[in-house]
DNA sequence: ATGGTCGCTTGGCGA
């Protein structure tokens, strides 16, 4: 992320996001850059990270309480964090969660390859916490999933069934863990189900075109209760075209306490 | 169709 503040610069100024939850941060605590985010409006930050690899954060505008750390699968490798952000609006606080769902490597295959095996496992566990956890509201689930649902959420669905993040048991695998915790995709409370929409282009891609092609593997899910207060969701693929893009569209979601009945 | 380019780090991994 430290190569991408000047990119964060612009998201804040030009959409003025008040929390934001980021992923794959490849930074140590002890060198995150917290001086030059706290200068981009975002004094309060919660951020865990290893060197070189995963790494979660969430900035935020408003006070975060009660920040969290969780380890999954036994391992001490950064790829969820929460906290309690007080936004002193009619919606009071917010429980947020960033979260980084490993990858899985490319074959998918969870006894031959041991990433995709990490992958299942994790969102196995996060299943069976969120649903031990309970009912809960004013909860945002926001994250790099590394998974698209639906068919509209890749290209060419029917070329890939074979490809991690497109396989069948990835997505039952999600929607446990989705139903588990009660969620809602706000994206696609927002747009139909069939309308094609991505988030992510690979670099490897070279001339890769953000707009026709990609996946959908990054989420903003939301409790029960928040659904009506959901006012707007997007994904902004402008920031594709910034110099020194990140490979992830922001998605965006705003919340409106007057649209509560 | 099994490459390609990045970022983090300095040889090579992970995406």
């Amino acid at each position: 992320m430290r190569r991408r503040i000047e990119a964060l610069g612009w998201l804040a100024a030009e959409r003025k996001i008040d929390i934001l939850c980021l992923q794959e941060t490849k930074v140590v605590e002890s060198l995150f850059p917290s001086d030059e985010i706290a200068a981009l409006g975002y004094p309060h930050q919660a951020f865990a990270g290893i060197k070189a690899f995963n790494g979660v954060s969430i900035l935020s505008k408003f006070p975060l309480l009660n920040v969290e750390v969780r380890d999954w699968c036994g391992r001490r490798d950064c790829r969820h964090i929460l906290a309690w952000a007080e936004t002193g609006t009619p919606l009071g606080k917010l429980e947020v969660h960033s979260l980084y769902v490993p990858a899985g490597g490319n074959l998918a295959d969870p006894v031959r390859n041991e990433k995709f095996r990490h992958k299942l496992e994790f969102l196995a566990e996060q299943a069976h916490w969120w649903t031990a956890r309970g009912a809960g509201s004013n909860r945002v689930l926001a994250g790099d999933f590394n998974i698209d649902p639906l068919i509209a959420d890749v290209r060419s669905r029917e070329r890939l069934p074979l490809t991690v993040n497109h396989t069948e048991i990835e997505i039952i695998y999600l929607e446990h863990l989705r139903r588990a915790g009660g969620w809602i995709d706000a994206f696609r409370l927002k747009h139909p189900d069939d309308e094609p929409s991505f988030t992510c282009c690979s670099h490897r891609a070279g001339n890769w075109d953000p707009v026709g092609r990609g996946q959908r593997l990054d989420h903003i899910w939301i409790s029960k209760n928040l659904k009506p207060v959901v006012k707007t969701a997007e994904i902004f693929k402008e920031a594709l075209g910034w110099d020194l893009p990140s490979d992830h569209a922001p998605v965006i979601v705003t919340l409106d306490a007057r649209l509560q009945t």
